[in-house]
DNA sequence: AGAAAATTTAATCAATTGATCAAAACGCTT
DNA sequence: AAGCGTTTTGATCAATTGATTAAATTTTCT
């Protein structure tokens, strides 16, 4: 599907990537892999002992793309008002380019939450950063509003990747076409931009 | 499952609701349906013609559920604060029951989009109604600032929604039980509110 | 009660599924 | 070219899938 310098195992793993992030677990059959990928149907089975294993390698792909970016956002050096602008830029360009990678990856843990086992790691780090002690230290400086960073990190993400678990619905119910759905999610995230800032950073420190 | 003076055919969606939402319709198979319902079978394509026909029959009663209620609610003559209010209340109280309903809905209809044709009145309903009249007014007189009311809506879903989609990855990235996600869930909700709230209705109308 | 209709059951169907196997094709070293 | 390990292929397996059928059972109506 993509260069054909690629190794078999490259080529099954990305046209599972594919046929996976589409479909889902469920709805994919080991034949549309090796169809997808122009191989045989048992090399799936030869790289790969099943499709099970498959998924999971590629599972762990998927959450890696999902936190990797986000998670060296949140350990850099800058400011606050930087980062969050930075973490919802980072979401956004991600989910413009792989708009069912949240929901896919939300079902798929919904519907069997032992997977995440191979990323639980990463996911935990999340929250245990830097951008916790940012936080801390702006609301002990009196500069935003005192909520616990996890709430913080939500607003930041939820704004953002929930424009996309719901473009579907958001696109029939507005008469929306691809188009018109990006321009509406382009928009949108300028608003809960300065939804969340203003928020967090209130105008007068009442001192 | 339920009291057993219920219908056959009653049995049947009820089981059916149940499995569908918790494993989707990749994952379930006519078995697991009759099994959960304690039936024979073959009663499921004698009442249901088919799986797909069960399952759109369960999907539409899924999202008027969904729906049903927040349009109620849109066209209510209360004040846009009060109406804001109750909105992420009522999702609030309906996704504690029911915690995968908006995941199933929003991952079935990415799957398989024609499937909201039943109910693609509801969903276009929504945007089109009271609310996006009293928003226009409101920004006309100064009150909330100037934005399209289908951003607004947006907001109002996406805050409380996103919460119970990412349910798995917050409690298992936090090390939460069941009773710690609730209570993240219910501080959240606040939280959200108080963030639209003061970014829709700015302290201080420049006159 | 007794016939007719509706419901329920067990058995079974063809198709599809994930997976395995032996044989064939390929690539590399000698 | 010969030998050897790796990769690829086509055929096939047992299990599961959604669905159908005819027979058995229950319900309904007279």
């Amino acid at each position: 599907m993509k260069c054909l310098t690629d190794s078999t195992e490259e080529r099954i793993k990305e046209a599972a990537k594919m046929v996976f992030l589409e479909k889902g677990f469920d709805g994919t059959t080991t034949r549309d892999i090796a169809q997808a990928a122009g191989i045989n149907s048992a090399l799936m089975n030869y790289y790969f002992r099943s499709k099970e294993k498959l998924f999971q390698s590629i599972f762990n792909d998927v959450c890696t793309l999902m936190f990797k970016g986000m998670l060296e956002l949140i350990n850099q050096p800058i400011s606050l008002r930087d980062k969050i602008s930075k973490l919802m830029d980072h979401q956004f360009q991600m989910m413009m380019q792989n708009p069912n990678l949240t929901i896919f990856i939300m079902n798929e843990l919904r519907l069997n939450p032992e997977r995440l086992y191979g990323t639980i790691g990463m996911a935990k780090q999340v929250p245990e950063s830097i951008f916790h002690q940012q936080i801390e230290d702006a609301i002990a400086q009196g500069i935003i509003t005192p909520i616990d960073s996890h709430h913080i990190l939500t607003m930041i993400i939820a704004n953002i990747q929930f424009l996309f678990v719901s473009k579907p619905m958001t696109m029939l119910a507005q008469g929306l076409d691809e188009a018109g759905f990006n321009a509406f999610a382009t928009r949108h995230m300028e608003y809960v931009k300065d939804m969340i800032c203003e928020y967090l950073f209130k105008p007068e420190p009442v001192t």
